[in-house]
DNA sequence: ACAAATGATACCATAGTGGTATCATTCAAT
DNA sequence: ATTGAATGATACCACTATGGTATCATTTGT
């Protein structure tokens, strides 16, 4: 069971990495050698925060990726729903429609309870606080 | 996101109907019929709980499955843990080392917070709970 | 011109999950 | 004794998600 996938895990990395970082501007490649991690992949990572404003990215020579936003506005949880859809904890359960015949089945009701809980856990967590903490 | 995943959501199942059954012996292709799940997916679930002492099985003809503890004993957590592995949300993470070189790790933390958290919530259900609920 | 970087895809390998199929064994009913 | 219905134990298959690589085009500083 997995609540961050390494998608998610390289990006909060990256972020991380990047908030400490002067100058600002960075390439994939460096961070993926700094971090220890593929830089390709890295790289991937890094274009799909791009794409959702996260980062600002300059191509050519030289150039590479900087942060866009205030890390204290980056939320742990949007960052696992841009890479990891939603957080529900019962896709299998009710989007694919297993429990269809059964209605206000209990334990429906007790999973709902616990995907509220990790998801106000989430919310309140963000790149600052994790570099804080 | 999955809680659980189908096996545990059978299981549960099954052991929801086999509660209130009587006489207690039921053959799996019963309870699959019942329940309009696969009959042989089934089968191989109940197999999964009798080897786990959740069930007596019976051979033969006029077999089947039958409880064989209480339903108050039956927690949800010990079926999920038969079933998809210890609960550990950040199995990727740490079993198998991405973050090796980053010690005591803000992330980290956060994420063994929240999987005490669901842990908590997960103990405290049992299947004679959820038929009460 | 050239090298270094991103943008955008396409591709591949692996593992986990959901499910079926088979064969052996047991046991009740006839 | 024979037969049918059930479990025990595996082996097998299909599908998907994930992690990761590769390629080609485009941009840009030197
Ligand atoms: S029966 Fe599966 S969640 Fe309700
Ligand atoms: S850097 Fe990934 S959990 Fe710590």
């Amino acid at each position: 069971m997995n609540l961050l996938t390494r998608n998610t895990d390289y990006a909060v990395r990256a972020l991380i990495y990047m908030a400490g970082k002067v100058p600002a501007r960075v390439s994939a490649r460096d961070i993926g050698r700094d971090l220890g991690l593929p830089g390709p992949f890295m790289r991937k990572t890094l274009q799909v925060l791009q794409k959702a404003g996260y980062l600002i990215s300059t191509k050519g020579k030289s150039g590479g990726f900087e942060l866009a936003q205030d890390t204290k506005k980056i939320r742990l949880v949007d960052l696992v729903t841009l890479f990891q859809g939603p957080v529900s904890m019962g896709d299998c359960l009710f989007k694919k429609k297993i429990c269809s015949g059964i209605k206000s089945c209990p334990l429906r009701r007790e999973i709902l309870d616990i995907e509220a809980l990790v998801l106000e856990r989430l919310q309140g967590v963000t790149v600052a606080s994790l570099i804080k903490g």
